[in-house]
DNA sequence: AAGAGTCAGCTGCTCTAACCAACTGAGCTA
DNA sequence: TAGCTCAGTTGGTTAGAGCAGCTGACTCTT
């Protein structure tokens, strides 16, 4: 029944066309519409809200969730951890998803690609380069991202966007939480440079090979080090 | 709190090592071991419930859950389906996305995909050949999927495969449900041997073209009627 | 008259207490 | 021994009360 009611919320939002942000009823509202008692709505809600698809605020009201990829991130983040420390190689599972569908996706690009995102792609390079340089030593783990998804912007796929970022976050945080994996910044730099300037000349080959050489770097480096998994630090996240 | 609450439980999971099916404490159990109240303990565990972290049977326990994409299917189908309704090509940026998986994949299957699994691909092209000769005149949606998941079950990666899965079914399940998609059976037979014999072949260019190829189809499929959207079919899945 | 502070009213959040429904397993009956 | 029954456990649902965050109108001060 529960189960049920989830999906006469869902049924709801999709008869009425809401958008995303859109109010809906109230807790007393739905209690009401859907003959049940408050308890079971908001267990309902509280189950559509874990999925994205409804957004709760305090004091304020239920809305339409944004439908993002967020609720993905968490689900992917937990199996990757709770994997990890069962002995698992769901870490490596997750790069060779995202190396899947990056290189999948690279072929599409090459050549396509508008001048005005080149130009962003040259100055986070850079900015790579200026951090690895830097106090620190190491390049930003957001400007990784931010390159990553500058990369596919002009695909016009929000849903595609969405996924490559969910996969990336949550490759990174179990990386930062559970394996010390040692970087050589200039090697980054040289990597990303390498896969600019292929889809920059619209070789497709080359930027097929300089994704993989990419992944296959962070893969190496994943898997050598197999010792250093941290043994309990207290998950929290 | 109730987002700390569902940490908690998280953290539970991962501090002991719970692999999946293993029991949860009960509810008031967990009531006393948090210091909540039975509700907001149910409320957590429906949220978690609807990550597939945790699996509740009623009459009988709460268990950690089998870690499945499949929570990520009904976001994925309740997304698409909103977007469709709103006027957005969502479907379509749903099989571009299978597209890029797939075509990023085809090419690690080339030449290292076993001789059983190859024996199986033939048996599966055989009975869509049969099917579309059969009186329905199409091959059934099961044999499609089946396909594609023996396919790259050789790569040994269990996300992978569930991804893969997760994103045919959301596809299918709205694609049944909202568009007309006209088929030519045969045309399937044909494509889906096309990418068989090329990866039997080794032939990696021949597959990603095969793979592209056979998207391609289905893409134009998609598109072409963007008119026959079914108005208002009262969603209810 | 304009601004800031206050309070009433919505909203969702949490708790308590009770009963319903599904399942298990021990004990009873045939 | 085989089957049934029933008590105990677990999750499912309801009800009612009070707490907490936010909004907007009202009031008091300047």
């Amino acid at each position: 029944m529960a189960r049920d009611l989830q999906e006469r919320i869902k049924k709801l939002i999709i008869d009425q066309r809401l958008p995303s942000g859109s109010p809906l009823p109230t807790e007393p509202e739905l209690m009401e519409r859907l003959g049940v008692s408050r308890n079971s709505v908001r267990e309902a809600l509280k189950a559509l809200q874990a999925m994205g698809i409804v957004e709760i605020r305090h004091g304020f009201g239920t809305y339409v969730g944004p439908m993002s990829m967020a609720p993905m991130i968490e689900g992917l983040t937990f199996r990757t951890v709770a994997g990890h420390y069962r002995g698992e190689d769901s870490l490596l599972q997750l790069l060779e998803l995202r190396e899947a569908v990056e290189t999948g996706l690279i072929a599409r690009l090459a050549g396509s690609i508008p001048a005005a995102d080149l130009a962003d792609l040259d100055a986070l390079v850079d900015r790579m380069d200026a951090e690895a340089a830097g106090p620190d030593g190491a390049v930003r783990a957001e400007t990784d991202r931010a390159f990553h998804a500058a990369l596919y912007r002009c695909l016009g796929n929000r849903l595609l966007g969405e996924v490559l970022e969910a996969f990336w976050d949550a490759f990174h945080r179990v990386r930062t939480d559970l394996v010390d994996v040692p970087q050589d910044p200039k090697v980054t730099c040289r990597q990303h440079r390498e896969i600019l300037d292929a889809v920059r000349s619209s070789d497709v080959l080359r930027a097929e090979r300089a994704i993989r050489e990419h992944f296959g770097n962070i893969r190496v480096r994943l898997s050598a080090p197999a010792s250093t998994t941290v043994p309990h630090p207290s998950y929290d996240r």
